[in-house]
DNA sequence: CTGAAAGCGCTTACAG
DNA sequence: CTGAAAGCGCTTACAG
């Protein structure tokens, strides 16, 4: 075990509460003193003990940081970016994964809020449609901050991203190259980034004067690579023209890409192809993939920071933060009209 | 601020050291007053602090998970598997980064032993090449278990594969397909693992009597698709003949394969390629990669699992486990010659 | 400037 | 079966 403030007191024959004060820099102890204390608790290396100390303070300098998913190229970024700027500081980040369910959120904020966290950094579960937890969350000491996956309804700190105006950008660069029927493969119909992105989708059509077609919109839930093969063949079986496709992740453009490939259309000549989030995958298939590039790890970094500032605002009015991280379009083979392979 | 034995006590009449007892199943309670403990207990949601528990049990609940890198869908599928087994019962994870460097691990190890984390679960970083900061955790009450990069000399807990063998079944599989100048991208020299593999990889040649040529052997430290690219542009550009490359990451092979099929060489015919670890993104390029396959989630599992024996244990003998996961090929496009695109 | 004392919330050996 | 008491290691208001 660990030697304690006593074990210090009584090797310099002083009292606990004075090495305590030392060590804490309080102005009265003497200099001298405060030297001798100071010299020794560096040589023995003392650590003070965390949970005891939480006793009295009332810190537990630990985080819960709740993910969406785990393998998740820009869940990870995010997680680089929290603990790049957790490192400089003492606090700890405790993972959890909600794995997209609802109960398994609650769940962790009900443990978070047990363990005392001095914050909670969450990503929202996508079949997520009751905010008790958060809210629950809100009343309690725990400073809770939003990023990426945001509830519209519930006031709250929040870094995220302007997905309405991401997806018009990206849809925008589809028409300005001549698509006018770009297929939409839609996220669920229940998170605000999902209704965000397909309204931004929708305004770009109706700002180009592209009419917009009910039977081009393709909703997906698992965002995978198979899902939009699947989507793709659905659209092909029907015969439906397109020469441009929108998907909301990657992994959907990657998938549509596939299918669309193996049954003889040229990309991004016959169709063009774009995603979202710019994994770092998309830049290793072939052709490459045009995407929306959305900066993960100054999204951490940032969530983290507000997380400072929000311990130091404890004593003054609540008011909520929103900051927007920027994205912009990385323009790849799928959608360069100058390469028509 | 939640609910304390003492309210509980006050509420029910009775005294605080019952309340505690009733709570925690102790024999010595009637059941009458366990069960009024319980339910009230239940009613107001009652959630025992963990620090104040910790002082007395000096069990903290808490576990350190420390990995070289974030971004890396290998770790990813570790920590993936560590948290479905954690999930399961109350411990929490504490992610830390090294990001490869020995100076954060052992500033990493130091937190957390200072944190009295109940165990700590690590891959060494690439550099470390001194083990003391290990050797002072497995001094400590805490429960050190090492995955994937293990340390040879230092006798420890670990979850690991059989690298040298796969790295030999990578090869032979390239040697039965014909390939006899099989190019080598190695990982660092420090690291066993990285040892290992080179190990296999000449085991392999030596048995079935393919020459072994200093020359093909490639020194990668970053482990990029960028330096794939470049180790194999030296490769062509030294006209040294190649008909395989055999590279300890995914990513390396990925690179060597960009860079051969710029320069008009076909894969698999011209030159078979295999990667290491198989990465989601393997089985999405074109040609697909074949790699070796190792199971990041159950190695995940099994070493939470071996931290829970282990604290079971903790009253006997000390005595190290070792356990090894298999793994297996996947033979992609890349090596696959029954196509010959 | 220093230290005795109370207290954070829990657990557990002990007395009754 | 129940509860008073000590103690885990720290912090801080208070007295001197």
């Amino acid at each position: 075990m660990n030697l304690t403030l006593k074990d210090i007191a009584q090797a310099l024959g002083i009292s606990v509460a004075t090495v305590s004060k030392a060590l804490k820099g309080y102005k009265d102890v003497s200099p001298s003193t405060r030297k001798k204390v100071l010299e020794y608790a560096k040589k023995v290396q003392f650590k003070p003990n965390t949970q005891a100390a939480f006793l009295r303070t009332k810190q537990t300098k630990l985080i819960g940081l709740i993910l969406p998913k785990i393998d998740h190229d820009f869940f990870a970024q995010i997680l680089k970016g929290i603990l790049n700027q957790a490192e400089e500081t003492d606090y700890k980040i405790i993972i959890l994964c909600s794995d997209e369910s609802y109960e398994n959120e609650r769940k962790h904020i009900q443990d978070l809020l047990q363990l005392n966290a001095d914050g909670i950094f969450i990503s929202i579960a996508k079949s997520t449609n009751k905010f008790d937890h958060l809210v629950e969350a809100q009343k309690s000491r725990t400073s809770l901050i939003i990023f990426d996956r945001y509830v519209k309804i519930l006031p709250s700190h929040r870094i995220i991203i302007d997905d309405k105006k991401a997806a018009f950008r990206a849809t925008e660069h589809l028409i300005q190259n001549g698509c006018d029927k770009i297929a939409y493969f839609r996220g669920d119909l229940i998170s605000q980034i999902s209704i965000d992105r397909f309204l931004g989708y929708k305004k770009a059509l109706d700002h180009y004067k592209v009419p917009f077609n009910r039977d081009l919109v393709l909703t997906c839930n698992e965002n995978t690579l198979e899902e939009g093969k699947s989507k793709a063949a659905q659209l092909l079986e029907k015969k439906l023209p397109i020469n441009g496709v929108f998907a909301v992740e990657d992994l959907l453009a990657l998938g549509a890409m596939e299918e669309f490939k193996k049954e003889g259309y040229k990309i991004p000549k016959d169709i063009a192809c774009m995603g979202f989030s710019n994994w770092n995958l998309a830049d290793l298939v072939s052709p490459s993939l045009s995407s929306v590039e959305q900066n993960g790890f100054l999204m951490g970094k940032k969530v983290f920071q507000l997380f400072i500032k929000d311990q130091k605002n404890k004593a003054e009015e609540k008011a909520f933060t929103t900051e927007i991280i920027p994205t912009h379009l990385v323009i790849r083979e799928s959608t360069d009209f100058g390469i028509k392979t």
